[in-house]
DNA sequence: TAGGTCTATATTGTCGACAATGAACTTAGT
DNA sequence: ACTAAGTTCATTGTCGACAATATAGACCTA
């Protein structure tokens, strides 16, 4: 399989073995995906019934969904699907602008030349989606890209971070918050820009990029979330 | 109580309602401070027998380790404490210096004159304590120094990423790597400066100091991993 | 003897039941 | 009518038992 041929992927394909493996990624999807709103409670016995499984499956999927910072559970309460506020948002953009940041810096020194060749073939698909106007894809395509650009780092702590704590929490608010995904229009370009500093080798500028490419994306939202 | 009387406090009390809550505060403790070394193995039957409760509270202690990344699980297989590798230390201090560096910016900005005077007499205390080479409490000092910064940054997204993520890994690693504390002679300047810094309200000059000062402690690692 | 298969055993994954805690409702008193 | 204490109920926390899986060893074969 070439890597041109290579399916464009988001979200890293995880085997799950266990049936708490997929009730957790059955309940994680449908709270990123807006399924399961802000502040829904997650009853333990409901959702046992409801998946049939018993409720130390829950209990665990729980655990996990807990450990991405996804719900927020009190003692002898329950857990909650996390409750969102504007001020989180712009937190968890400020977090993400400093380790996006090094992600591209590193992603700069570190990447193969393989890897930089799948990144460009990658924006060319991306090219196609942005002319169709094709806004779903165009949200797939961007957590694809900046997935791509943090496994590039090949630091393997902020990998971790990333992709299994930050990232689903970034989606799960755009999807609550009402954002249509990033900046359609603009948003493509940063892409190229940061690609082709990547491509140079250039890791000083590949990571004011990417900090200036997220900072324009909280700005954004900061913009709308006014209105 | 007034804020100079408070009692340094480097890693926040939370208090233990249930017993997993409490089993799971020992088993970190057993972790982070070299009792449990890497790669031991976490047999749930025998845990239980240990602490004399029931394997459910051992999986709900070992599933929060594992949000810690302080232990890793393979399905059907087990858990074990997390393996360590001088590689992994130093993807580590690279995400702490970015991190820490972004909350010493913020605390320059965000941190109220109270949580400064606070800061500052700290640093008093510990003047005593380098004085007298007690490495135990400079140790102890560096987390709790770092920690009131990270608190300072006043936001709640880089707090729980720290201080419930990556502080825990950071210690573990030391101990279990043989580094006894960070460079007692020249890190407590150090912390001095990146206070004044603050003091000062000098959000750039607070991150650069900070992020410099983990470099140090990294580049001390590295060099005491060479020989 | 090396390699592979099969079985035995120990460990983890899952389940249903019971105990303990928190929240809502009822009731008594002023 | 409003507050406060007591009671009831639903939900979570904990437990021991059973099912499923992986590892280790014995056994067989070439």
């Amino acid at each position: 399989m070439t890597q041109l041929t290579k399916k464009s992927q988001a979200t890293p394909v995880i085997e799950a073995v266990t049936s708490a493996d997929k009730t957790f990624i059955m309940l994680r999807t449908d709270i990123v995906e807006g399924r399961l709103l802000a502040g829904a409670k997650l009853s333990e016995t409901e959702l046992s019934t409801k998946y049939g499984v018993s409720r130390a499956v829950i209990r665990e999927a729980i655990s996990r969904l807990m450990a991405c910072h996804l719900v927020e559970r009190k003692a002898n309460v329950g857990a909650r699907v996390v409750t969102l506020s504007a001020e989180g948002l712009i937190e968890l953009y400020q977090v993400r602008e400093s380790l996006e940041g090094m992600a591209a810096r590193l992603a700069a020194q570190n990447m193969t030349s393989e890897q930089i060749t799948d990144l460009q073939s990658l924006l060319d698909v991306h090219a196609q989606g942005v002319k169709d106007s094709q806004s779903y894809y165009q949200e797939a395509g961007d957590v694809d890209f900046h997935y791509r650009i943090i496994i590039g780092s090949h630091n393997s702590q902020l990998i971790t971070l990333l992709t299994e704590g930050i990232y689903h929490l970034v989606r799960m608010y755009r999807v609550q918050l009402g954002m249509a995904g990033p900046r359609v229009t603009t948003a493509f370009a940063e892409h190229q820009h940061i690609a082709q500093a990547i491509a140079n080798r250039d890791a000083e500028l590949a990571e004011i990029l990417m900090r200036r490419h997220i900072t324009y994306s909280r700005q954004n939202i900061e913009h709308k979330l006014k209105t």
